[in-house]
DNA sequence: CGCAATTCAATTGTGTGCAACTAAATGACG
DNA sequence: CGTCATTTAGTTGCACACAATTGAATTGCG
């Protein structure tokens, strides 16, 4: 038990309760990712990559640009796993005639064909989650909860700081 | 598989609530990083960097198996990872004598002394999350269930059909 | 009109995360 | 005692995530 000895125990608890909230997290993210790569195996799928094609099947053809603002993402992430998918045959993407700097993201038929088997998806993730609808939408406040307050500290990073304060 | 193509307002709804869940816990994810790596560039660190070093600080040296489990992170993430923090000279990485397939893994001094550098993030963090404690603690708590519900489904794949018979 | 600022996608580089494989060491068993 | 399965790190290959940069196209403004 050579426990780091100088320090308090007060201490040690401040860093291990820290380990535990931002562990929790961390780990629920990849158990989800791990289950959706279960379920998503069928379809040539990884968890990115059913994100983007949620969101086409939602809203039919758009720019990368409206993409990455639907999903959080930007070019550097989309470029290269749009290419995947246009591999794939599932996505086609062709510079916007009108604005020639915008590149308009569809699916083809292929890809358009793909949504009666990710319809089974829902519910086989539901399945493994154990948690009922109600727990679910709960759970999901919290976290849209958490993501805004997060997003308004990295804007106004003195926030960071405990500060109360506006610059 | 009965359930095939008529309502396709019911489907779409279906496909909607999908992407709001799981992207809900990839956006929370997300902006955690975010924050972390805001907090965590003054002490060099990344995130998962940071939580190799909250295990270490607080069991002292151990093998990466060991520390693979704290974390769930296998020898394929941890064994580039530690070279990195070995660089930065924070760590201390050795074959052990009694069983020379394992490496233990220690902290220096610098790394050592980084500790009381790190006492102030969870401060930060907390303040950025706007959350407090039982907050914390009660949205910590639906994480862990939720990783041990899908840990489970993962381990017992039928689950993912909705299936209740065992093989 | 003409030039500067802005927008947009793509590229580059770094750092995970994980599956699949390699290689070395250990242990179990006949 | 030797063989083989198991354990443990490391390596390789692929796929994000994101910062920073590039380059082309567009817009704004005098």
């Amino acid at each position: 038990m050579t426990r780091t000895q100088h320090s308090t125990t007060r201490e040690a608890e401040i860093l291990r309760l820290d380990r535990q909230i931002c562990f929790s997290l961390h780990a629920a993210t990849r158990a989800f990712n791990g289950v959706y790569r279960l379920v998503l195996q069928d379809l040539g799928l990884t968890y990115p990559q059913y994100l983007v094609m949620l969101v086409l099947w939602e809203h039919g053809e758009l720019p990368v640009k409206r993409l990455g603002e639907h999903l959080r993402l930007d070019s550097g992430t989309l470029s290269p796993l749009l290419k995947r998918l246009e591999t794939a045959g599932l996505v086609r993407r062709e510079r916007s005639a009108r604005d020639e700097r915008s590149v308009q993201v569809g699916l083809t038929e292929q890809g358009t064909a793909l949504r009666e088997r990710a319809l089974e998806v829902p519910r086989r993730i539901g399945a493994a989650t154990g948690f009922d609808a109600d727990e679910v939408r709960d759970l999901q406040e919290r976290l849209d909860t958490l993501t805004a307050a997060l997003d308004a500290a990295i804007a106004r990073p003195d926030a960071l700081n405990g500060n109360t304060a506006t610059p």
